[in-house]
DNA sequence: ATCATTGCAAACTATTTGCACTCCG
DNA sequence: CGGAGTGCAAATAGTTTGCAATGAT
């Protein structure tokens, strides 16, 4: 998908949701789609935005990146020193997706969300080691099936 | 292992590295100890020292908290609103170890850090799941061997 | 005219640092 | 004495918020 494309896209989930694409926050956008294999910060963002639009302020931008995470565009990040960074969201995600197994039940309840990219950042910075792809299981109970009884429905209703 | 073991071996590990165990320093201990399963920030273990030692600052907290981390006794995880949560880190870790697998020698390195604790936290908030194990491998490549060449040597020297 | 959005500055929060003072070997 | 450790207050850094001004429909 092209940067037009993408761009109307976003103005549509905007526009669902009432809010409108301002030249600011396009503009922002732009800045995160030319950056999509990088974490920017809020502070990189920032400056990479006023380069094509000088009269932007760093707490708009803030906003954006958060309304931005809200629709679920990009992902936040916290790195080990506190700052938050953002990171473009595929929508084809090639990961394998994170699976909650329930032990007492067996139910098995798929993420496709990314919880990982904080940590692929450690291993590619310590380590050296650029991550292509990851699986990750969670083996443990839901509070529920732990309180006993109707185990089976209850594991089946959270997912 | 009981809390006077603990404290002595603690108190070891820091003469080998020159630093002293102060009132201060085992207070905060303590409470570290007696928090085991819990992921306290460092305003709360503020607070709750501050029950045992009240004329400790809370900087002295900061300070003795970094000490531990890097003589690894606790771990520090980055929660999603910034604030740093500090874990106790248990010696027999009975997780599985995290894995990088290189895809292109195949070599295994195993990590037997726990990085997932902010993740765990985040399923026992939002989807109401303890977790009691987990697996995590990542499949990649080491920087060096992407560089080509040596591939298994280089490779067996990163673990 | 309304209402979301903006820029600016001020506020806020968690954390770190500078410094004088203390304590122990 | 000398250096590690401390408490306090001030500084820092990232982020958020209040508010008056703006601008699109």
């Amino acid at each position: 998908m092209n940067t037009a494309e993408s761009i109307g896209k976003i103005k549509r989930l905007l526009a669902e949701q009432g809010y409108k694409l301002t030249p600011q926050r396009e503009v922002t956008l732009q800045v995160l789609m030319d950056h999509k294999e990088d974490h920017l910060s809020a502070e990189e963002v920032y400056m990479l935005v006023k380069n094509r639009f000088p009269y932007i302020g760093l707490a708009t931008v803030y906003r954006t990146l958060e309304l931005l995470v809200e629709l679920k565009v990009i992902v936040k990040v916290i790195f080990k020193d506190g700052v938050a960074h953002y990171d473009w969201r595929s929508e084809d995600n090639n990961h394998l997706s994170h699976r909650l197994v329930c032990s007492r039940c067996g139910h098995l309840h798929k993420i496709s969300e990314d919880w990982l990219l904080e940590i692929e950042e450690k291993l590619y910075q310590e380590y050296g080691f650029r991550v292509l792809d990851h699986r990750l299981d969670f083996i443990g109970q839901y509070l529920v099936c732990q309180r006993g009884g109707h185990c089976q429905r209850e594991c089946k209703e959270v997912s």
